[in-house]
DNA sequence: ACCATAGATCAACTAGAGTTGATGGGTGAT
DNA sequence: ATCACCCATCAACTCTAGTTGATCTATGGT
């Protein structure tokens, strides 16, 4: 089984999963699925305070999920890939093997 | 682009997202992952209280990333690999086509 | 009938994530 | 130098998800 890259530990897992599980976030990321997008796009588009805006993708930021880059007085964010595909890797490996049987308790 | 399974919409990605994004519920996630367990097995692995546990499968249950069967007193859970499934694919096309550039501000 | 155990559920409590409105720093135009 | 705008940051507040300990139901053993 010769991967590449390394698979992500659950500590990782869990942060991109909370840093993905709200609303608000959510709706970032799939604004910036449709491409890279500058802030005051994203508050005007989202219809939400520039203030919450900054704090929620500061998390995904955070997360690995996204990743900035500053032109003029703009600053520009885009999708990471790689953090939803390590995410993608992780849910994997998790349902791999689930068809064992208990250890019948008792 | 014929696919037999129906995607799952962001409300429904959000759920699971949510019902993960817990260190608790990761990690009875995780025993699963090793195969089907008791209620009990479960409060012992991972040495909590038995209505915690039981409030975390119930959220767990919910977001229809667990199953769960009863046999005599015992209520045995098992991991869904369909709940997970979807979430893969939704997390998938999120990242499908966001190398577009942005519509430069300004 | 009685008791022991498995598990779900409930009300009261706690803690931390998200919100709000204001302020501050940085960039560029005039 | 001044101003307008983009964005980040902060403190005070709110609110909801999770915790706790007890209670309740149900199943099976004696």
């Amino acid at each position: 089984m010769g991967v590449t890259s390394s698979a992500i530990q659950a500590e990782q897992a869990r942060a991109l999963l909370t840093a993905l599980a709200e609303p608000i976030r959510l709706r970032v990321m799939e604004a910036l699925g449709g491409g890279e997008r500058c802030v005051c796009d994203l508050t005007a588009d989202l219809g939400l305070a520039q203030s919450k805006i900054s704090f929620h993708l500061k998390v995904l930021k955070q997360a690995g999920l996204l990743a900035d880059r500053q032109e003029g007085r703009w600053i520009y964010y885009r999708l990471r890939p790689e953090g939803l595909e390590d995410l993608r890797g992780w849910l994997a490996a998790l349902s791999a093997d689930c068809r064992k049987s208990a250890s019948s308790c008792k």
